[in-house]
DNA sequence: ACTTGACTTCGAGTGCACTCGAACCAGGAC
DNA sequence: GTCCTGGTTCGAGTGCACTCGAAGTCAAGT
């Protein structure tokens, strides 16, 4: 057993919110130099000590992260909340609009998916058969032959 | 009325492809550099003549790079189509495993839509009252408050 | 003949989001 | 007291997917 990195009053350790948060430390100290933290609190020893908020902001940080919006976006947004009460209708706008963006995302990316569903489909039941992408080579081909070349 | 690019007998123009896919002719030229064409022909002035099955493939790499396909992927499958008859099973298992991956991305993303509508839901019923954020907040100050410092 | 504009190739540049390395420090184990 | 672990800051490097610029070619319009 090694050394106890903090006590839980004391917050938690970069490492321990690395792995519940699934970034590394590297990332957790890029997004706080880039503004998209509200302040995370040392230790004695110059340490960062997170707390149970910051673990749930970075989850949110995360989740838009990860539906596409820039850091930049995100650090306004983390600048109207460390700004504090009055700009909650700027954050809400901003949430929303890129609501919008992720629905809109979500659907596109759905009509994907189906594409993608039917070629996989139309390969299955064409293996050892016939080939899709055959019809579209040999259009190729075609298509070279007849080119002036 | 300008010069007419191509006729169409003789295959689409990068221009004309261009705004028929909404990529750009530098992406497009990028896309055969890369090897991710099948081969694109070429008119008597050396100029590129797409042919509607390479529209087809465009779609398709379009759907699959929106999708989060990378560009190394993308390549490989063509290699794959570009070698003819004979790795149906191997294009098909990456297709399948992109597809995996995609319903995996799109569950998440609607997770993550959800918590984030349901920000948006708070925010707006808070708006002139409380403040989710404000919660936050004022939990770090109660840290920064308790911090050793 | 000359200009125009869309194309060509080649190589370099950009923006984003990390990701890493170097040099240093603090506290606990032995 | 020295070693190890795990942190610190700062600045540079990486990988990806474009994106752009330069210099040249070609065909058509005036």
């Amino acid at each position: 057993m090694t050394t106890q990195p903090q006590t839980h009053s004391n917050g938690l350790s970069i490492a321990e919110v690395a792995e519940r948060t699934g970034l590394t430390a590297h990332t957790l100290r890029y997004y706080e130099r880039d503004g998209l933290m509200l302040g995370v609190g040392r230790n004695g020893s110059g340490h960062r000590a997170y707390t149970e908020g910051d673990l749930g902001w970075i989850t949110l940080i995360t989740r838009l992260r990860s539906t596409g919006m820039p850091i930049r976006e995100i650090r306004r947004y983390a600048e109207m909340v460390r700004d504090g009460a009055g700009n909650e209708e700027e954050r809400l706008a901003l949430l929303r609009a890129h609501r919008d963006r992720v629905r809109a995302q979500l659907e596109e990316t759905a009509a994907h998916l189906d594409a993608i569903e039917f070629k996989v489909a139309y390969y299955a039941a064409a293996v050892g058969e016939t080939d899709p992408d055959a019809e579209l080579i040999a259009q190729q081909r075609r298509a070279d032959a007849a080119a002036p070349r």
